[in-house]
Order: C-alpha cells, then sequence, then structure tokens
DNA sequence: TGCGCAGGTGTTTTT
DNA sequence: CACCTGCGCA
C-alpha cells in the first residue's frame, strides 16, 4: 500500500480511492478534511492522471497554498505545480483574463475591491441626484451583491415584483436602476467587482459552448473545499464544470456554514445529493484535534440546532482539562485577565505565543487585547482589518498601475489625478464626468479631448501634464518589466518624494509602506512561473491576485512566534491549543442582527460551534458585565450560548456564573454612580416575554421619563431616565418583576409606548 | 485649494 | 469612542 493511504483511516481512505464518479465528503470539524484532499489528489496523480487536469477551488488563498504544499511534500516532486489550485476568484480571474474578449472585456481587466465598487455607487446616486442618506453605498453594494450571487441580473431585478416591493418598502425603489448604472459603469471601465468574477465565469460557461467544452474537458476532476459555503452562483458553475466528466468532489460541513450573509447556502449540500443518481457520500466523523470535553461540547451546543446534517463525532482523547468559564467586570478586566493567562500558560505550561488564539465576533473587540497584550510584553499579531493593498498609500500607488495597464479603469484615474496635488480640483473632475458621460465615451478618453471641453490656462496645462505623464507610462509597459516600471512611476509621478518628505511616524511607516510594495512587485517580477500554462507574469496578473488577497494571505514570516487575534470567521480551518473566545455576550454573540430570527440565530450557534473546535487542548469562554460601545457603557447579559453548555464539562473557578451573574463590584470604576447596579437576572427568563401580537417598534424620539413602554424580550416596564445624546440614547427602564431596573441602548432595542 | 473644526454616525461576519 | 463628512475660512 501506498505510504500516503497507510495513514488513513477506513471512511478516509475509502474517500481517497473513491476517485470516478460524483463524491460528497461530510467531514466534520478536525477529521482530517485537508488530508483526505490532498490525498486524493496525490492519489490521482499517482494513478496517471496528468496533473493539469485536476481543479480544487477553495475560499482562501491561504487553504489553496496549504494544500498544494502539502501535495508536492507528499509527491516529492514538481509535478504540483501544474495542478490548478486556487480560490474561487482566483482561479475564474485567470482564466477570464484569457477569454475576457468573448465577453467584451480587455484582458487587462481590474478587479474592483469593495471599495472601489462603493465609490463607482456613490458617483452614481450623486448622479441621479439622490440623497445618499437613503441610497447608502453599504446598502446598495449589498443589495446588488446578493443579487449576483442569485446570478440575477439588473433586467430580473428590474422585473421581479418581490425584489421591487422589498426596495419600495424599504424607501429604495430605485435600487434597481443603480444596479443597471452600476453594471454598465463597471463595464465600461474595464472592471469586474468580486461578485463579477462568478457571475461572469458562469455567463462564460453558460453561454460560450465552446469555452464550456474547453474548460469540461480541461478539468477532469473537480473538487470543491468548504462546500457549504458556496453560493447558487458557485453552484452552477461547479455543476457546469464537471458535467462532462461528473468527477466532482465535494467537501462540507453543514455545522460549519456560516457564510450565508454572503450568499452561501447549505441548500446546496442537500441539493449535490440529488443532482447526481451515482453519488456517493462519506462521513468523516472521527476527530483527531480536541479533546474529549471539548469536543463534546462542540457536539451538544450543535445539537440545538435543528437544520442540519445528523453526525456523530468522536475522538480517541482523553476527556482533557475542563473548558474554563470566565466573568469580567468590564471589557479592559476581560483583557487583563487573558494577557495575564497566557503569561501563566507560558510559565507553566511551556506554551509559545504561537500555541494560541484569541477569537471574538466582531474585530472592534480587538482593543481591549491588543491593549493588555501590549502592557503584559506579549508578541501579537491581529488578522483582520485592511490588507495591505487596502491601506491609503498604497492602494494610490497601485492606482497609479492600474491606469496605466487599463487606462479604462476610471476610480483609477480619479484617486491619482490630483494626487500628489497638481492643481486639478473637483469642478475640472466634474466637467470631465460631465463630457465623458454626455459623450459616451470613458474618462480616459475625455482626458484625451482637453480643448474640446474648454480647458485653459493653468488647469489646461496641469491636466496636459498629467495625461502625458501617464502616457509616458503605458508606452513603457512593453519596454520594462513591472518592477521597473513600479519604480519609475514611483519616481516621476512624485508619490515616493511625497512620502519620503513626510518625517512623522505615521508618514515613516508610509513610505516604509511604498517601499514593501515595491520590494513585493520586484519579487513577483522575479519568481519563476509555476502555476500552469495561463499565468503571465506581468503588472496585469500582479494587479488581479493583489486584489485578491486579504490580510491573512501575507504571512510573510511565518516564525513569528507571536499571540493571533481574529474573527472566529478568519479561524475558520486553523486551531491551535489554546483559544481565548472572547466577548460571549448577547448582543455581541449572537450578534444584535441575528437575534430574533431561528435561521439567523442557528448560524451564530454554528459560528460558537466553529469557534470551541478550534481548540485542541484548552478553552476558555470569556464575557464581562460592562464595556464600552460606541463611547458608552453598556450592560449585556451572558450569551445563551453559555448556557447550552453541559455543566459538567465547565470550570467555573474563575468566578463565572453563567445563571446568576452578579457584577463583583469593587470600586473597579471611578464614576460608580453611572453603573447601574444590575439586577440578578437569569436571562432564561428574561426570554420569555413574548412581545404583543401588534407589536410595534416607536420612534425613540417620542419617548419621555415616566411613560410606561413594552420591550420585545423584557416585557412592560416604565422609563425612569433618558440620557445620552440623541444619536446613542439610553433609557433606564424599570421592568416588571420578574426583570427588575435595566439600561437599554435605544439605537438597538425596540419599545412600544403603551402609555 | 487646503486645512481645521464641529457634528454626525456607526459595528456583524469577507472573497 | 473613533472615524468620516461637510462646511467655513485663509
Amino acid at each position: 500500500m501506498q505510504e500516503y493511504l497507510k495513514s488513513l483511516n477506513e471512511n478516509q481512505r475509502e474517500a481517497v480511492l473513491h476517485t470516478e464518479g460524483p463524491l460528497m465528503i461530510v467531514a466534520g470539524a478536525g477529521s482530517g478534511k485537508t488530508k483526505v484532499l490532498t490525498s486524493r489528489i496525490a492519489h490521482l496523480i499517482h494513478l496517471g492522471v496528468d496533473s493539469f487536469r485536476i481543479l480544487a477551488l477553495t475560499f482562501t488563498n491561504k487553504a489553496a497554498k496549504e494544500m498544494k504544499e502539502r501535495i508536492e511534500h507528499m509527491l516529492g516532486n514538481s509535478e504540483a505545480r501544474n495542478l490548478y489550485i486556487g480560490t474561487f476568484h482566483s482561479v475564474f480571474s485567470r482564466i477570464l483574463r484569457v477569454e475576457a474578449e468573448r465577453l467584451g472585456y480587455p484582458s487587462n481587466f481590474t478587479i474592483y475591491d469593495t471599495d472601489d465598487a462603493k465609490s463607482v455607487i456613490k458617483t452614481i446616486v450623486k448622479e441621479k441626484n439622490l440623497d445618499d442618506k437613503t441610497y447608502k453605498a453599504s446598502v446598495i453594494y449589498n443589495r446588488i451583491s446578493s443579487a449576483k450571487n442569485s446570478l440575477y441580473t439588473y433586467v430580473q431585478y428590474q422585473q421581479d415584483s418581490d425584489i421591487q416591493q422589498e426596495d419600495a418598502r424599504s424607501n429604495r425603489p430605485l435600487i434597481g436602476q443603480i444596479f443597471e448604472a452600476y453594471s454598465k459603469r463597471c463595464f465600461k471601465n474595464g472592471a469586474m467587482d468580486f461578485d463579477d468574477l462568478l457571475v461572469n465565469m458562469y455567463i462564460l460557461l453558460s453561454n460560450f459552448p465552446e469555452a464550456l467544452s474547453k474548460y469540461q474537458m480541461k478539468f477532469r476532476y473537480v473538487m470543491i473545499d468548504e462546500y457549504q459555503d458556496t453560493n447558487l452562483a458557485q453552484y452552477h458553475i461547479v455543476k457546469l464544470l464537471g458535467a462532462m466528466h461528473e468527477n466532482i468532489c465535494v467537501v462540507g460541513d453543514d455545522a460549519q456554514s456560516i457564510y450565508s450573509f454572503r450568499g452561501a447556502s447549505m441548500e446546496n449540500i442537500f441539493q449535490f445529493q440529488k443532482d447526481y443518481e451515482d453519488v456517493k457520500v462519506i462521513k468523516l466523523e472521527q476527530n483527531y484535534r480536541s479533546t474529549r470535553n471539548i469536543l463534546d461540547a462542540a457536539n451538544k451546543i450543535i445539537s440545538k440546532n435543528e437544520n442540519q446534517i445528523k453526525k456523530n463525532l468522536w475522538t480517541e482523547k482523553e476527556s482533557g482539562d475542563k473548558i474554563r468559564l470566565v466573568c469580567s467586570f468590564t471589557d479592559n478586566d476581560e483583557g487583563k485577565f487573558v494577557a495575564d493567562a497566557i503569561t501563566e500558560l507560558k510559565i507553566r505550561n511551556h506554551q509559545q505565543n504561537n500555541d494560541i488564539a484569541i477569537l471574538y465576533r466582531t474585530n472592534a473587540q480587538s482593543r481591549a487585547f491588543e491593549e493588555s497584550l501590549r502592557r503584559g510584553n506579549i508578541a501579537y499579531k491581529i488578522y483582520g482589518g485592511l490588507s495591505f493593498y487596502q491601506r491609503k498609500e498604497v492602494k494610490d500607488f497601485i492606482c497609479y498601475l492600474r491606469c496605466v495597464a487599463n487606462p479604462q479603469d476610471e476610480e483609477a484615474i480619479k484617486r491619482i489625478i490630483n494626487y500628489p496635488v497638481r492643481g486639478i480640483g473637483n469642478t475640472t473632475l466634474n466637467k470631465i464626468s460631465v463630457f465623458a458621460q454626455e459623450n459616451n465615451i470613458t474618462y480616459w478618453q475625455a482626458l484625451n479631448q482637453l480643448e474640446a471641453m474648454g480647458f485653459k490656462g493653468a488647469t489646461l496645462t496641469a491636466l496636459q501634464n498629467f495625461v502625458m505623464m501617464i502616457r509616458h507610462f503605458q508606452g513603457l509597459l512593453d519596454k520594462k518589466n513591472a518592477y521597473e516600471l513600479a519604480e519609475e512611476i514611483g519616481k516621476l509621478s512624485g508619490l515616493v518624494k511625497e512620502l519620503y518628505a513626510d518625517k512623522t511616524v505615521e508618514g515613516l511607516a508610509r513610505y516604509e509602506n511604498l517601499q514593501e510594495l515595491l520590494n513585493s512587485i520586484k519579487e513577483y517580477t522575479e519568481t519563476p512561473t509555476e502555476d500552469g500554462e495561463l499565468v503571465e507574469r506581468n503588472l496585469g496578473s500582479y494587479l488581479q491576485q493583489i486584489t485578491l488577497l486579504t490580510d491573512t494571505d501575507n504571512e510573510n514570516d511565518p516564525d513569528q512566534n507571536t499571540v493571533k487575534l481574529m474573527t472566529i470567521h478568519a479561524s475558520k480551518g486553523l486551531e491551535f491549543p489554546n483559544i481565548f473566545l472572547v466577548g460571549v455576550e448577547e448582543t455581541i454573540f449572537p450578534s444584535m442582527m441575528s437575534m430574533y430570527d431561528r435561521e439567523d440565530l442557528e448560524e451564530e450557534r454554528r459560528l460558537f460551534y466553529v469557534a470551541i473546535t478550534r481548540a485542541k487542548e484548552k478553552l476558555w469562554i470569556s464575557y464581562a458585565n460592562n464595556r464600552y460601545r460606541f463611547g458608552s457603557l453598556v450592560q449585556n447579559d451572558p450569551s445563551r450560548f453559555i448556557d447550552e453548555l453541559p455543566a459538567e464539562m465547565i470550570d467555573n473557578s474563575q468566578g463565572a456564573k453563567p445563571r446568576f451573574n452578579t457584577p463583583k463590584a469593587k470600586g473597579l470604576f471611578g464614576n460608580e454612580n453611572a453603573i447601574q447596579q444590575k439586577k440578578v437576572v437569569n436571562h432564561t427568563q428574561t426570554a420569555t416575554h413574548t412581545a404583543t401580537v401588534n407589536f410595534k417598534a416607536d420612534d425613540p424620539a417620542k419617548l419621555n421619563e415616566g411613560m410606561r413602554v413594552e420591550h420585545q424580550r423584557f416585557g412592560f416596564g416604565k422609563i425612569i431616565t433618558l440620557e445620552g445624546p440623541m444619536n446613542n440614547r439610553i433609557a433606564t427602564i424599570n421592568f416588571d418583576a420578574p426583570i427588575g431596573q435595566k439600561k437599554i441602548m435605544l439605537n438597538y432595542a425596540k419599545l412600544s409606548i403603551v402609555s
């Protein structure tokens, strides 16, 4: 038997050996999913399958990279280089570069990140003279994005009566029109947003039979990781790609489906089994990661969900430590507790920083921990937030590169036309926009007819100089490699000089970031091709791949020994010996947005499950009684998920009392009066109030002290005080027994006036 | 055109 | 609280 087969358990081996026909692997957390996928690919190559004909799609670059490295290691030769392994987005962008012409895009098309996309939407909203408060870019972007993820065109969007009614109800009836204008503008700009990479791939396969058969023949074996996170567009693409050979292998875990807000649908798992008659389903249920206490707790949690494929995840490991439940008085105390616990872990248990991760629900929660870790002299790294390429100075530079590679890219031109300052103001920009619109030409084409627009004097000279400069760069595109070109751009544009002149600390950091960017371009230019035949290492391909890179992906020095801080979403697929899961409080986790809907709540619970199953040996679950949010102090109950943990696996010695959380107040605060003594509340009880049938929230501005009101969860009560600014109003309400007095943030809570 | 200040406004989660 | 926007002034 081959070496790689020996180390597999029976089910894993069956999955590896089942190479022909549709296969679905339901892989529980920590059940060796990646091992199976990589072994399966190695096995295919052993059987003589041409490595060029294997496609594996993942959701993160990191997962793709890991798979590739592991296969390389297993094979011991360079065959792995020919494999098509990458994220949906990056693989499709490579294919679309080759096929761009069929779809009417330039092969150097730009990829718009979320910021670029929102900026285009803002422009359109302004052009249509709509109110940018009702038509907020983020809202519109989300509407358009979810439409695209369901393969809706703007025409279908405009004709769908449900959608139209929904938009009308939210007072935004013109989103369909904005969608249309946005699509047309992106196309004109030679740009695709993230969703377009999927949509256009779908269009390519469904409208161009030659393209379809080309890729169907090419990819004889198709593998999909994290299948539970695919959306409708991805589902259809996978189905089309695999239709000829039907050698499709999907790996997923319904219990870890946490991306429905991005259009992912667990339904795809169930649909897969219906789509193919001869589908083989294999479950991987042995967990190799966590101790039994941790695993049992996770199982208990997930069993509360109605919507799931039943699995029996088990382990041979010992029960291990109990889960430590920690209650702190404030968010800062929570930070301090974690820092202290980490120090202790390192001293007593000889753990490294690398062995430890702090997980939270939202990025904003990282601050208290950053502070406490810094104070405790513990090296850490935060994942998430802005990717390197989204930082202002880096993106400015990239926009130079973008408009050289693709002069249709209006967003890029507008961003740099007056940076560094060259006397081209807003009025001028607007004139150019209007001219381009009226004559139905691109922004760049308009810039090449300056006289026709009637510019004179200093403005004309400034514009002419800009256009000449960009043309000069474009002329170098074929003569110089990406790095040489970038160097020239840095010099001639004055950007490097501008940043160099700034000697403040931040200025220095910005200058260094720019140098780092130049280095990365250099590195890219000098690395030999290894990615299969479609990759060319020029400026265009460089630009396309960096837009798809996230913060988690540029792990420059992996041997850095740091504690890792990240959201639970970002932690998926990772494992650590020690996990601190923090901020486990109602309104944070489950999030305020997901508390009132069964499906949303189940997704939060899956998220909780994902968090717990990251831990190999030790797990802390922590919450605070008081924390600052939006600048004011709020009080949260411990999360309902804490109550769902099995009591016998919990170590309560850190003073945490999930059911009766009395604050251990001992003058930790200067302004004691500001903190309302919290009533002892069993919050499972608090949830028993069912809102009146016709419950309708009233405008918080109408509330007054002394009024009797109804709260959806806490029931009826009387307003004692109202305080804080109107945009963050806090009411102290004396609720009827057994709830008692509570502070309520009106931004979140919905109150209905009774009398 | 650019800068400083006041005021408003917002937090899920991400390729 | 922290960030962004818009406005008034130099």
